[in-house]
DNA sequence: TTCTTTCTTGAGCGATCACTCAACAAATGG
DNA sequence: CCATTTGTTGAGTGATCGCTCAAGAAAGAA
């Protein structure tokens, strides 16, 4: 059932009227980025696995044939919502600070605070899409928890990563290891989503983005 | 459906040898405590939705009339394996160790070492049930997730309480409210369950513990 | 026009979901 | 003994799950 995964599904453009080569067949009836947002939408509120596949077609106004068609399965379709949050502002926030900041702590602080803002933005659904699907997988959706896990475990060697360049720039308070501080500044993010989660807004976020960034003495200039 | 929640379904006693009155009807075939531990095992693993009944009974060792007849639904069952677990030493630790420690530093820098050491134990699910439970949880179980984020929304009220008794005694670090450091070790307590679940041991939750400790400075003795 | 390709549609597949119930079994009270 | 109460059992409820497929529709290619 899964293995074949057919790679000629890509219809690429948004709107499509782009000055590509004309296609052969019939033209979807939907614009997929938009579609795929509605999806988003419901796996960012709702998990993988407690939101169904005519949830999903309801709220992307496609048939159950459609979504098979054009995106493979359920699972096919999360990955591919996945990767399009990761390259949103919302998920794709860490990587962007990480990127950008000269110094480790300067990135660390505007992660934890720019988490702060957008985990309880209510235009969106609270949390970290990744993070939220992460708890509770049935046996048989394992893949994707293991998808997920992936994931998560990447985002923590791109904070080990950066923090061991710092200590090799003496930024690090003495006798902290940059693997145990990625570790510390991951635990820190996902406790932030699941309270985000819970109903915690931004004043509240940033407070604990403040006593979080405690554990790391400030820069001396 | 719910709501006429009978109060009878009280068979009490573990064994059922003690020497109480003897009770009419046929008794339970099963011992009740035995049943819900392996139904705990079970929605602490997989979360309150992914567990089907179907599991449930495979594991419980009886079948979904007695299921039924003894603990009402899926919801009371699990309602009934959550009040189990905040009385165990898995479950329970936080409150024991804010009731026993003299000082409120002590009893978070306990909260999370021990934390470190229960989350990630072998012997039963990574995490804390309550916790894992948390997210993704579909329309339809609102009522269970309300229920899960009222006790998790209890236990910072505890921990706020605990801080401004704190705060009177001038345990406190200057400039930092009760509530706000509440919330912290919350998120960071949310945070280290999740990271047990994505394989985390009890050295590396350990450090995190003591990072994340760093935010209050240590006391004066 | 006709052929080929691609997509949509509506019906429906078997499996599993949480849950129920009549019939039977085992205990106590009289 | 019989009546009552309580628990177990096996079969089975309708609903929903993820997913499939033949038939038809809309496009370019010939």
């Amino acid at each position: 059932m899964v293995g074949m995964t057919p790679e000629a599904t890509r219809t690429a453009g948004t709107t499509g009227t782009t000055g590509t080569a004309a296609k052969r067949g019939r033209p979807p009836a939907f614009d997929r980025t938009a579609v795929l947002a509605a999806a988003t939408r419901l796996f960012w509120e709702r998990g993988y696995q407690a939101t169904s596949v005519g949830e999903l077609t309801g709220a992307m106004g496609i048939k159950p044939g459609s979504l098979y068609a054009a995106f493979g399965d359920k699972a096919a379709l999360f990955r591919e919502v996945v990767e399009g949050y990761g390259r949103s502002p919302e998920g794709g926030f860490v990587g962007v600070a990480l990127a950008q900041e000269a110094s480790a702590r300067a990135a660390f602080a505007r992660i934890l605070r720019e988490a702060a803002r957008i985990y309880p933005d209510p235009t969106h659904p609270a949390g970290c899409l990744v993070m939220n699907a992460a708890v509770n997988t049935a046996a048989q959706d394992e893949e994707v928890a293991e998808f997920l896990r992936g994931l998560r475990a990447e985002n923590l060697r791109l904070f080990e990563e950066r923090l061991t360049d710092a200590e090799r720039l003496g930024e690090l308070p003495p006798g902290t290891s940059p693997a145990a501080l990625a570790r510390y500044f991951g635990t820190v993010l996902q406790g932030m989503s699941q309270r985000a989660r819970d109903g915690a807004d931004t004043t509240e976020l940033a407070a604990t983005a403040e006593l979080a960034l405690a554990a790391w003495p400030p820069e001396r200039p």
